[in-house]
DNA sequence: TTGACTGTCTACCGATCGGTCGGTAGGCTA
DNA sequence: TAGCCTACCGACCGATCGGTAGACAGTCAA
């Protein structure tokens, strides 16, 4: 059914394309950039996707995908949802670490959804945001976690992830002779200590 | 020295600029549709703007002066950081209700600068920056404050409420039945007990 | 009255945009 | 061999992009 060998082509634009998206915006980036970049013509770019939309939403699709997979694998690996949480505040800082170009990408999307949402569009990352929410909910149920309202602060928890991770660029320059890993180490302290202490029951002894 | 009446024109063409730049970004917005929106010629906007990165340019000015003069208020009405800070916290909420567009615009900023920056140009933020970790400092020097690394928590404090921000117009309808101003306000809430759990001493009496 | 200046306009520019078109090379199947 | 399909290409399209040139009207000071 899945197609075996895709001609590596699309896997090609895809990739390219989730980095050129990700640095300069959908309409920053134009089609003859992304077939250049892999060194094709542009009509064989649109060989492959139609529109210029279609190969974003594959971009947004593979990229919401591989999301919504990494959170279930946590799901599944803990049973404690203590445990889950926590895992996933380590997975939200590895993956920043390892594949920059993410958050961005998440974040331009919300901010250009609202108008391309009129265009009945749907939103990839609901999944995510569901499985998230869940997370919290099975907490809360067990009685491990706090009263929270849990779309709040599973927004709350990665606006202060994302934020902090796609301000470091341009805001780096001014953290006083703070050197750049040591603001990751204390940046993921912090939202531990978020976490715990806004999130997790005391369980009282 | 400041000119005591500018002809409204160039007025006119910033608020629009800010809500066209909010709403569609640098690339997405045309002069045209800027020039078309308050009713006069393209060319007359580049008789008051050379180039569309100097009215980008007015628009970010405008944006960060305000905004630095409103932490400068803050600052100057209460001797107190505890009261400061919580303050701003305020500040910040009532000011996404009474003017969304520029958390779109700075967050868009903050995506886009990296690669701007290149260009030599300055961050226009970075007196709001400084004016915000400046009061944490102070607060840890009267021992009010714990000692978190400023710019780490003032990056997440705003992360934490841009992104919810930008996110509710996308998130809102999976919200289980609850209605938006309940989501402002359990929001602020939540925002305030970060504040007092991650950042404020306990005096302990 | 004249001349400089300001704000606005229409007309136009070259460059680039997303997308279409006709066609070709090569592999697979009948 | 014939027919078909996939991947790719260069040439081209109308539309739009940011920006320029020049004309014209109103204002104000010399």
């Amino acid at each position: 059914m899945t197609p075996q060998k895709p001609p590596a082509t699309a896997e090609k634009l895809i990739d390219i394309a989730e980095s050129l998206f990700a640095e300069k915006g959908f309409y920053g980036t134009s089609i003859r950039d992304l077939a250049e970049g892999i060194g094709i013509a542009k009509s064989s770019l649109l060989h492959h996707f139609p529109t210029k939309e279609k190969l974003y939403g594959a971009v947004l699709k593979k990229l919401a995908d591989e999301m919504t997979h990494e959170v279930q694998g946590i799901r599944e690996a803990f049973s404690d949802e203590k445990e889950q949480i926590f895992a996933f505040v380590q997975l939200l800082c590895n993956n920043s670490e390892k594949k920059p170009n993410r958050e961005n990408i998440i974040l331009r999307e919300l901010l250009d959804n609202p108008k391309r949402a009129e265009k009945a569009k749907k939103w990839f990352f609901v999944d995510y945001f569901r499985e998230l929410t869940g997370m919290i909910k099975s907490g809360q149920n067990q009685g491990m976690f706090k009263p929270v309202n849990p779309e709040i602060f599973i927004l709350q928890l990665l606006g202060a992830h994302r934020y902090l991770i796609i301000s470091l660029p341009t805001v780096k320059q001014f953290f006083d002779a703070t050197i750049y890993q040591q603001i990751l180490t204390d940046h993921r302290a912090e939202l531990e200590s978020f976490v715990k202490e806004r999130l997790i029951n005391e369980e009282g002894v």
